[in-house]
DNA sequence: CATGAATGAGAATTCATTCAT
DNA sequence: AATGAATGAATTCTCATTCAT
């Protein structure tokens, strides 16, 4: 279906070029469609943003929600979602590129369209996490501080991956996922050193 | 002086409109210059964009090797760096924020130009922090994954500032910047529950 | 009928926003049918135009048939046919607006099409006004000259309603028809002062 | 100087094929301009419309204000100015074309634009006429019905030149413009039959 | 009869940059 | 050193129309 082909493709280009160094005309020769298809489909050009931000977005809290919410413990909680987000992060990496790269930017149109998937996310850190947090051992952490460092803890990695290729091109890509993902986890339970770091 | 006029506006313009949004025309009609004054000073727009990026970096760097290197302790170098490369992001946000946003884009000249300072930042980061802490405690981070993770964390707040900003008007701006700074410091170190959680 | 439908929403946008400003879509969309039922029943949008055209102007020189064709006095046909031309041009006020309006372009598609009404009333005009007139009283007027003339004197208040409103909202939608038709009756016939007027 | 160029190249233009149906490329070739000096020179499309559309209105208000205001002769005034306007008609013909053509059409930008000088010239035709002759012979006649009713009456031969031209090609073009001149102001003064007509 | 997805040409406008002065 | 008019390529988007169903 040329609809998927298009939005495919888009995020490919928006993820490499940006959003607005990338052309209509080349998104459509790019994804062998007509020019007009891309107005037809989504209206303009940021249409076509909108839908690829909300489908990140809404996979993202889809994961916030199924492994957040619920009693079970803290921790393990915390690992699930780090797990699942940044496996999601992997998959859908130039999906989350986009957001993230055009999250800056004062277009009151999309800031306003991702204002109400940040608010979700908040809110489910606030109430599965912060509160939690506090009332297990005290530690206060405002969840409009805790939501954006988490996110930009787990995407680090594949936000700045094309540089970091080039850095190093022998290292990085081998280190393994898995690797990263327990990397983010040890450090956010436990801090740089572990649990049983006596110099602390 | 005109040319570090022109250079002050287009940093702020790149950060709230991106870079690609913004004319030059609108940025010498803004910064009160000759329309030619931007290539005349600059060679061109992109020219622009690397002297503002190369100010960033020699800035961020210039801090990381003044905190990090050296035999102090571990763990007081780490946090004396977050707090002054915290302080340096919110001094300099709207660089901040053109350096991350502008990172992921394929543009050779400009991945070539930053790779650079990628390099040499993650070089210190695995001479000052990765390898005293593999020596230390044995715990082995890589630092192409932990430079960028650090970097990041510390970005966090002042990159989707509009957008939290919109989430929760009366709460995010009161929550001090010294509060930040103390949450990166303890979670990086410590964890989120801190040394003395028991339940660990 | 959705044929009929399509017709005057038509001849209302055409009228208000001008034959190219009014894409298809949107006249399809005011009139709630399908994009493709214009072209399905008028071939194209001009064909549309050239009935819109064609059916106003079949009316216009029926009334001039009616009225100026025929042995009464002629002042009392001219007098007629004002009265019923003016009430038509009321009635008709769109059509007679895309009608001038549409007039001087010069797609000879058009342009032919309208040469052949404008030459039945031009003929009508000199037959039944023109030599009559010069008969009875040696005036010797230019049917080319004189038919355009009556039209567009009947047609002025039509034509520039919309600025006129907005010139004096108070007084010109209140001078009622039957003194614009009495006005051009009386100045046509008998001259600003009328025909008492000592001082001609 | 290209800007006048451009100007006379699309007067011409905008009166044969109308301003929607003129692309901004097709006045650039024919003015043998780059394609960007028409934005460059008048902001838009619409800014050059605006700016031809003051020129001709200016010009008519200009031999309004010339030949009505004063103390003379109010039928001699009237003479004048139908013979200064008919005149200023003949010589901006494609001008007069493209005020009326766009005249009826709702965009708000050109209607206000508009507007004032319609309002302009109604007060003049109300205060050197309408009022004058009130006085003197007691006709009432009002000056938003009047002062449309005279331009158009002048600019009838004008405006449907094309059309004319095709219905009898031998001798409209040889009609003399004083011909016109004098029909139309004798018609005005004095009625279809002039003033020795004992029939009325 | 009627549909609506698809087309490709064309629309106006904005862009960074250049160059003669 | 500084100007600003001029360029031409590229931009997004809209258009009337077609055609397979």
């Amino acid at each position: 279906m040329s609809k998927e082909h298009i939005i495919q493709t888009a995020i490919s280009l928006f993820a490499h070029q940006g959003f607005a160094e990338t052309g209509v005309r080349e998104l459509a020769a790019k994804a062998d469609v007509n020019l007009s298809m891309v107005n037809y489909y989504f209206g303009s050009k940021k249409g076509l943003l909108k839908e690829i931000l909300d489908s990140f977005f809404a996979g993202y809290l889809a994961i916030a929600r199924k492994e957040l919410i619920g009693d079970n413990d803290l921790y393990s909680k915390i690992e699930r979602f780090i797990t699942c987000a940044v496996s999601y992060f992997e998959t859908e990496r130039d999906s989350l590129i986009i957001a993230i790269s055009e999250l800056p930017h004062d277009d009151p149109e999309i800031v306003e369209h991702k204002t109400s998937w940040v608010k979700q996310m908040v809110e489910i850190v606030n109430q599965e996490i912060c509160l939690p947090l506090a009332a297990e051992s005290g530690q206060h952490i405002h969840p409009t501080i805790f939501s954006p460092m988490l996110t930009f803890l787990m995407a680090s990695r594949f936000f700045i991956t094309p540089i970091i290729k080039k850095v190093n091109e022998d290292s990085t890509e081998f280190v393994p996922l898995q690797v990263y993902t327990k990397t983010i986890t040890r450090i956010l339970l436990q801090g740089l050193t572990g649990p049983d770091n006596a110099t602390l």
